[in-house]
DNA sequence: GAAAGTGATGGGACTTGGTCTCATCAACCG
DNA sequence: CGGTTGATGAGACCAAGTCCCATCACTTTC
């Protein structure tokens, strides 16, 4: 694989983050993009299933990575404890490099509808995908639900402070996750 | 208003819904939605801003509910009865004839992914409306995260359940949250 | 070493979502 | 009765995304 220029997948990335980046989502085509990876609309489409796609690449990895850290976590554990080992695993993923990239993706990101909306599913999809890895376990299709979704408000709140401060991102995120149960824990019901 | 044919967004909701039932969302072009309605394409998009836009109208209406929810809650409360309240508030919307055709509605969305994309963008926004009420009041950032995603859940949870079973969706949705809560201060830590 | 095969690419036709502009036409108002 | 208003129709236009076929670099096989 790869006999011609190589990397083709990586200069599609570049060029479409510095195009978006200099002109904005919306005035940047597809055609341009490629154009500037020295390729054409054709081969992009082939590398990416859609425009916003090139922004949101890796995430097969990522819902692997959150199964296995759940499926992984030695029993007896509870439901939390399988969460924090799912965002133990992704932390492997977190280099220097993609933090270096990070806040010039977030911004390209929060300045579009269109791909704001990608990243909400994104999101909803690595709830979802702990969710299911929970119940495998045996855990109680409620339970599983909070304890996912907790963890994804944990994973948002760690991925933050990481592109901040860097550092450990598996313990940025245990501290992050530790701190969201104590929240939750400490909301008062009806009474 | 309404000098013409009246309810034109009504036709259109309901020529989309029984097209998309009938031959899928994709194979169904906007054209044929405003044909079936008696009106254009160029008159679709005046009333609904892209072709997803058909399933998923008032949204605004429970966004503003569920901020008077969270603001209209006497004080002191905790953020979860804050919560609760948005989660009653919105329950005027649930109307029988929303009731009915909302299995048919979320058949569709779940087909598509284009469709549950949007959706999740939905929940997403609920969720960061009632996060930002919550702050609003001086709930703390963190605690209102966690409160306000617990909220979608419960909010998911009493959805389909008043689909299943009808009810007042008011109380559905407290029964909802209460369990929610519970099954959130059950979670154990790490020791 | 030539022929056949393979896989990434180029190129262009085509459909459709979405935007924009201009014309039309029914109702209302003075 | 003539002018205004607001919803609609009509059609040009652009870009996203799909499809199909040609090409070309490199590999395998005989």
């Amino acid at each position: 694989m790869g006999r011609w220029e190589p990397d083709a997948r990586d200069r599609l990335v570049r060029a479409a983050l510095d195009l978006f980046d200099e002109q904005g989502y919306e005035n940047t085509a597809v055609a341009q993009i490629a154009e500037r990876a020295g390729l054409t609309k054709s081969t992009y489409f082939r590398h990416f299933k859609d425009k916003r796609e090139v922004l949101f690449g890796g995430q097969d990895e990522l819902v692997e990575l959150l199964v296995e850290g759940i499926a992984g976590t030695p029993e007896p554990a509870g439901a939390l404890r399988a969460v924090e080992g799912a965002l133990v695993a992704i932390a492997v993923t977190f280099s220097e490099e993609r933090r270096a990239n990070g806040p010039r993706r977030l911004a390209v990101i929060a300045a579009n509808d269109e791909l704001r909306e990608r990243n909400a599913m994104k999101m909803a999809g690595f709830s979802n995908v702990m969710q299911e890895a929970l119940r495998q376990r045996g855990v109680p299709e409620l339970d599983a639900a909070v304890a996912a979704e907790l963890g994804t408000v944990a994973l948002r709140v760690a991925y933050d402070r990481w592109l901040e401060a860097g550092g450990d991102f598996a313990e940025v995120a245990r501290r992050a996750l530790e701190e969201v149960r104590l929240a939750a824990a400490a909301l008062e019901g009806a009474e």
